[in-house]
RNA sequence: GGAGAUGUGGCUGAGUGGUCGAAAGCGCCGGUUUGCUAAAUCGGUGAUGGAGUCAAAUCCAUCCGCAGGUUCGAAUCCUGUCGUCUCCGCCA
């Protein structure tokens, strides 16, 4: 959510940005409606203070006359407030309404395009796409081949999009995590698993449709809790209502948990395999900042990202995400895209990794403050959020990228302190 | 799942219908005193929205988990909700 005082002081740049992300406004409408709101806010303020008066009399009140006269008084002022205070709230809802359709302002430097074909590519990982000598199974091939991967169950279990890993591929999983929360931690992360389900209210907060048509999410019935998307959800809802002393941020945060999805709307769509599940785990990084600081903050998180798939050996490319791709709360939004050798007729880039500048997008309505000592009042402060691993598109990565000619897989060596040392998987 | 208790400012904690945004203590900030520190002592010390000002001062409204209700008037009474605690049951 933006400002208030900012949409009405900014209208025009408002305006601007909605139509660079391609979402529809109703800016002047809500111009129009907090004038309005503003009006009727001085004249329920005049009538309470009216009625405060005349109720501070009514005990002083020398006869049983006259105290009557009074509290018939005080209760017409109330009567009256009551009115314009309904308006009032009636008014604010709308603008509320309005207000929770308006995406965050992007960053000047975003690439400006409606949707992801103007995204921009920023470079390219240590790695270059592999030249295969053989010709390359994709990762569910090599999975069937060593039974690391079992389909069939997890439809036969959960339904189509679900999935057992089994064998070795579970110890690739786990030593992939391993890393990565060690590296996270050596970089002064707090490693954190979170619930799996979140309130309704945090899923809203965080920018999600906790329920309806549209919905990313698995809502819990008869609850108001949903399974959660990702991580940012529990991690970005931990402080909410909260004022953090200034002091105490930057805070990272490294989150374990699973990811549920529905993919409504996403049937058909390039998803053999893991590439697009209903569940899967993720390693994610979380920070609640100062405003000076995100932007340096989102350049380290996509560093980080980089520095992960560099360890892994795994090759990909760095895209900015265009002002039309990037989803309401994002001001900014760095991806990076794995080459996934397996992918289409000769490999594709596939999205691995999402870092994300909120800015106090998120923090505005779940509010999150900070605090600084010896300054009066308090204020929002940033988030930012970005994947280290999200392990089915990483196992996608390393399985298809680490193939051996016999189907056996190499295991990058940051991991294999994780599996006994073995430095191949499968095979003969 | 059943029964009960409870939720006040950064913290502890008083307040059970009328100048209560809220006593007191602690903490914090500033002053005084003391050779330094400690101690003592005095003063100050919440948030949000609005008016006001160059900026302040100042003023108004709202806020005692949250949302409603009763009342001229609610931290105080009622209802719902969320959280916490205790006991019982169940259980990894």
């Amino acid at each position: 959510m933006l400002d208030r005082k900012y949409v009405v002081a900014n209208a025009d740049a408002v305006k601007e940005n909605c139509q660079n992300r391609n979402v529809p406004q109703a800016v002047d409408q809500l111009l129009e409606l907090e004038s309005q709101r503003r009006d009727l806010l001085k004249q329920v303020e005049e009538l309470n203070r009216d009625a405060n008066a005349v109720s501070k009399t009514i005990g002083q009140a020398k006869t049983d006359e006259e105290r009557e006269e009074r509290k018939a008084r005080g209760r017409e002022l109330r009567e009256q407030k009551e009115v314009a205070q309904k308006q009032h709230d009636e008014v604010d809802a709308q603008i509320r309404e309005i207000e929770l359709q308006l995406p965050n302002m992007a960053h000047p430097d975003a690439p400006v395009g409606v949707d992801d074909k103007a995204n921009l590519e920023l470079g390219q990982g240590k790695h270059a796409p592999r030249e295969f000598d053989f010709s390359p199974l994709d990762h569910v091939e090599i999975g069937q081949q060593w039974d690391w991967l079992d389909f069939e169950g997890g439809a036969r279990t959960s339904g189509a999009g679900f999935y057992f890993l089994k064998g070795d591929l579970v110890l690739l999983d786990l030593a992939i995590q391993q890393y990565a929360v060690n590296e996270l931690v050596r970089r002064g992360f707090l490693p954190m698993t979170t619930p799996d389900l979140a309130r309704d209210s945090i899923l809203e907060g965080i920018g999600f449709m906790p329920r309806g048509p549209e919905t990313q999410v698995y809502s819990v019935e008869n609850s108001n809790l949903c399974l959660i998307g990702t991580a940012e959800i529990t991690l970005g809802g931990l402080y909410s209502g909260e004022t953090f002393d200034a002091e105490q941020l930057p805070l990272k945060l490294c989150g374990i948990s699973h990811c549920f999805r529905t993919e409504a709307g996403a049937a058909g769509r390039a998803s053999r395999g893991l590439y697009r599940v209903h569940q899967f785990t993720k390693i994610e990084m979380f920070i609640f900042c100062l405003p000076d600081q995100s932007d340096a903050l989102h350049e380290e998180l996509r560093q980080i990202e980089c520095d992960l798939f560099d360890a892994i050996e795994v090759p990909y490319r760095i895209v900015d995400t265009a002002t039309g791709d990037l989803g309401g709360p994002a001001y900014r939004k760095y991806d990076l895209e794995a080459w996934m050798p397996g992918r289409g007729e000769a490999g594709e880039w596939g999205e691995v990794t999402s870092t994300s500048n909120c800015t106090d997008y998120q923090a505005r309505r779940l509010n999150v403050r900070y605090k600084q000592k010896d300054v009066k009042g308090t204020h929002f402060v940033h988030t930012l959020n970005g994947t280290a691993f999200a392990l089915s598109r990483a196992l996608i990565s390393i399985l298809e990228n680490h193939q051996n000619a016999d189907g056996s897989v190499n295991v990058p060596e940051v991991l294999r302190p994780y599996l006994q040392g073995r430095e191949k998987l499968g095979g003969p």
